[in-house]
DNA sequence: GTGGTCTAGACCACC
DNA sequence: GTGGTCTAGACCACA
């Protein structure tokens, strides 16, 4: 796995969790691969893994079992596709919107992008 | 004026001149507010506005007068324009797209957005 | 069983033991579950059970049949409520009316959990 | 300022600010004192800090300004009283009667508690 | 100067 | 074995 330079690896490495998550290639009480094992993989600091780990644990999409490890929460899925679906709908429309009207996007190059949305 | 913490106080300030500049608030040749007034006025540290001014002559918005001041590029707008509509078409589009299908936005929510757009 | 996360698994074992003990479920004299069996039953390592009983064994609430098991003490009724009362009258009550004092609980709520209280 | 075993050292420092803005010694928009300040007058290293600022961040308790420092949050002390007594109500309060009802407080001792409550 | 992130390595409680 | 906390020290962006 490879980090970007504009983006903290913690946050990096929540993200690819939760990817995983999307995609079910780890599902409902799946165990995540343990703090140690983890930063050794991605040739990272424990404490950076252990932080990532936090981050999804505080928004509720894994949960914890004392001595034994972190698992993804029942409805891990669904937390995170609700607060994706309503950042979108809130941010990211409206800021499209805004700059189609701030570009001047002509009337053929709008109908291009429309295609495209529908595809 | 306002800062929003996600974004550096630099970045905003260079922004908020760009907006100016689309806006024709200032236009071609105009002389920017002093460092030290802009500083003053806006309650922040010289230096950061320093670095939103260099930030805006790299990108050829602006240009300088030794002892004089900042003023305004005469090709500021189509600059920006041009740069702000590449990185529409080649970032924002796809990226939206891609949202869309990742949170299955169903038909129904799909045509309100669209009619969002072209309104 | 489910457990809680904020408490260790031994520790809430042997607050359950306890609580069979308080309300006559298991009597003085009776011979506890074995260490295996619980541990099987809890679906625990019995390393976390071992730990639960000793831990109820070093404040004298069960005693040791080598090679038999583990058993109520004749005392341990009277052990754990004179513990239990002590505490309370020495820090739940003081704690109790801090916080009371530190939220200004006005008057009539007070009436209202003294009612509780009462009941 | 000496530390509990009991507890963690960033959460005792969290909540030795959380007491300051209780009893008002620091104010809404306050300061806090720096990161490395605060890591230095205490003796802690200064990422225990940054993780009892954040805890607070994350809470709304403190905002932060860029480059500047942490601030005291225009309603902590709302938001901090809000939460205590809700716990205090929903938790505590069960709990204290659960207690008494539990190690069979007399009628006599329990008169002589709510006489202190009342105090 | 400020906070933010990361590393390396330690020690602890718990399972 | 697991996570949780802490130290010491570094480097960075930002004001």
């Amino acid at each position: 796995m490879e980090f970007k330079e504009q983006q903290s690896i913690f946050q990096q490495i929540a993200e690819h969790v939760i990817q995983q998550i999307l995609t079910d290639e780890i599902k409902a009480n799946d165990k995540l691969s343990s703090v140690r094992e983890t930063a050794g993989k991605l040739g990272v600091n424990p404490n950076t893994i252990m932080r990532a780990y936090t981050e999804l644990l505080n928004n509720n999409i894994i949960y914890n079992k004392r001595g034994i490890g972190y698992f993804v929460s029942e409805s891990a899925k669904t937390t995170i596709l609700n607060k994706r679906k309503k950042d979108f709908l809130t941010k990211d429309v409206p800021m499209f919107i805004g700059k189609i009207k701030m570009l001047n996007i002509n009337k053929q190059e709008l109908e291009n992008i429309i295609k495209l949305i529908k595809k």
